[in-house]
RNA sequence: UGACCCAUGGUGUAACGGUAGCACUACAGAUUUUGGUUCUGUCUGUUAAGGUUCGAAUCCUUAUGGGUCAACCA
């Protein structure tokens, strides 16, 4: 199943690294915040480091990037292994940057001993409005001068809480006139008296991304630090503290990060969503969420699937949300038990098959895996339908039941209509048909051909259960990119509630997190968190694509 | 209006100075007891202008377009 595929611009540095002898082995590892739950973009960065040690031999590290204690959580923790693991990865270690505090306390002393970095006192409108602009350099304040022993002085007494939050922090010294914004002497260290999920009470002062990151990664000897285009300026800070700490260099890589149309892929915006409710959670099944598609039925093998055929550059790119769909119905159509499910019904009643009567047939679970052989099905004079396989006045491609038409339905037999009922209000409330004789599914001699097939539900034998139709979360491409609060963009039909469908009675058999195409309407699994023994509720993951251009 | 990154069909992504290929989408046809699947075929592309070269998507220059950078966030 694996196609060849060309390198991406990182294989290439990678194997260029490897025959060069600069590296035996390769080291990478995917560093979450632990203040959020993954998406898909994150699953293109997991995917995209564990497959590079995998593909290399080497290995991959899970490195929690908790540096800041008042957004981080556990409970994201918990949930980031979660789908990692699900993803179908396992990294060789699991880390925190907050287990090198004290290793990142000691770098830090050794900068202010080289005299490269100070302590200031300035507040941090101060420090930002002495930063200058992108186009208008920066200046020094009085603070960068203090001598190397009272720094030192200064950063230990931090450490000990002498001081208030907001009140000193460490910066290294670079230079202010830099082009590079990162570089006019960068915040490395913040007091904040804050409680960390890990560490406790045990520190009050805490690194910032930039000093904690890059020698993180060279603790642990990474090789190929990768990370998202945004990261590219700050790739010259990360050399630089590297240079004066004279530890192991790792290299920083970046890649562009994924964007899907349909969808948002801030953390900042899902933490919205969530929080005013306008979702079900992070797991709700239209989230770009790894939990959330988990929810939904998309296979962890889906994902990875679009992670590779993606592909990894430096371009920005916005990639139809059909793709992943696309792989989502490639692996459910090979996988997915066929069963017959009814969403809006309307009654059709065989006028030349008795009264009373009954039968039970079979049909296959899936054409794709003949292994997995036939369920049974009950069959009756009245029957369950879609109202939309009627048509009273069929356009001429029209291949389904209309007056007069016939048609087969699934695994029984062939019929022809013969009338329907309407109600007072014009809506359909029965159909009529007769049976063809010798039409039995698989015994079929009648010679009577039939342009559709379409699926039914006994319903003297039909079983209700809750279905749950998704649909896009956004009504435009790029919501991030309108005008106006992104939220106002969501689709009002992102989700339509059936509450009572007819499942056949083979459903009650249904596991938790088994995929089933619904003949004709899609792909379905039971919903993890609503489903109940005595209240099935099955989610959507996907339509059938349907080839049918239905006439204006 | 400083620096940096980027530019290949509708969307992604290859081609590493030598025939612009692949996937998705769209469209057409074949098969089909799912208007699904499968199979076949078709359409659409190197941002622009110069330069180097026998030869440029690829190297150089300029322009244009897009993105990023002024948190004690990551």
């Amino acid at each position: 199943m694996s196609t060849e595929r060309s390198n991406n611009f990182i294989e290439d540095i990678i194997e260029a690294d490897l025959a060069a002898g600069k590296h035996k082995t390769i080291v990478t590892r995917f560093p979450p915040e632990p203040n959020g739950y993954l998406h898909i973009g994150h699953a293109k960065s997991i995917c995209l480091n564990f497959g590079l040690s995998k593909k290399y031999g080497g290995k991959t590290n899970l490195r929690f990037d908790d540096t800041n204690p008042v957004t981080e959580d556990t409970e994201y923790v918990d949930s980031i292994k979660n789908d990692i693991h699900w993803l179908g990865f396992d990294w060789a270690q699991e880390l925190y940057a907050s287990d090198y505090f004290e290793t990142l306390y000691q770098y830090a002393s050794r900068l202010i001993s080289k005299g490269v970095a100070y302590i200031d006192d300035s507040t941090s409108d101060a420090i930002a409005e002495e930063k200058g602009t992108p186009t208008r350099p920066g200046r020094r304040n009085k603070y960068a001068e203090r001598s190397i022993a009272e720094n030192l002085q200064l950063f230990a007494d931090m450490r000990d809480g002498k001081y208030a939050d907001g009140s000193k922090v460490l910066r290294a010294k670079i230079d202010m006139s830099s082009p590079n914004m990162l570089l006019r002497d960068p915040v490395l260290y913040r007091i904040k008296h804050a409680h960390h999920h890990r560490t406790g009470d045990n520190w009050c002062i805490y690194p910032m991304y930039d000093f904690a990151h890059g020698q993180s990664d060279s603790i642990e000897g990474i090789t190929h630090s990768i990370c998202t285009l945004e990261f590219v300026p700050h790739r010259a800070l990360y050399d630089w503290l590297i240079a004066q700490l004279e530890i192991f260099p790792s290299k920083q890589y970046e890649f562009a990060r994924l964007n899907m149309t349909y969808t948002v892929m801030s953390k900042r915006k899902l933490l919205q969503l969530v929080n005013e409710k306008h979702v079900d959670g992070w797991d709700d099944p239209r989230m770009p969420t790894i939990s959330g598609m988990r929810r939904r039925g998309y296979p962890a093998k889906a994902i990875r699937d679009f992670a590779d055929r993606i592909g990894v550059a430096k371009r920005e790119n916005m990639i139809d949300l059909g793709l992943l769909e696309f792989f989502v119905r490639e692996d459910l159509n090979k996988t997915a038990s066929r069963r017959m499910v009814v969403l809006d019904p309307v009654k059709l009643i065989i006028t030349n098959y008795p009264k009373g009567d009954h039968e039970t047939l079979f049909s296959e679970n899936n054409p794709e895996m003949p292994e997995t052989g036939d369920r049974l099905l009950h069959f009756g004079r009245e029957l369950w339908i879609e109202r939309d396989d009627f048509a009273e006045e069929p356009s001429k491609k029209w291949f389904r039941l209309a007056p007069g038409a016939n048609v087969r339905l699934k695994s029984a037999y062939i019929i022809t209509c013969t009338g329907f009922d309407k109600d007072a209000d014009g809506n359909l409330v029965a159909v009529y048909a007769e049976l063809v004789a010798n039409s039995k599914s698989g015994h079929d001699t009648s010679g009577v051909k039939a342009k559709g097939t379409i699926h039914w539900i006994s319903v003297e034998h039909a079983v209700t259960a809750e279905v749950r139709l998704y649909d896009r979360l956004f009504r435009v491409e790029d919501p991030s990119s309108e005008e106006g609060d992104f939220k106002s963009f969501i689709n009002p039909e992102s989700l339509k509630v059936i509450k009572h469908a007819y499942i056949e009675p083979e459903l009650l058999k249904a596991m938790q997190g088994e995929a089933f195409q619904f003949i004709r309407n899609g792909y379905f699994v039971l919903d993890s968190k609503l489903s109940a023994d005595n209240h099935l509720v099955f989610n959507r993951t996907a339509t059938l694509k349907d080839g049918w251009a239905k006439p204006a």
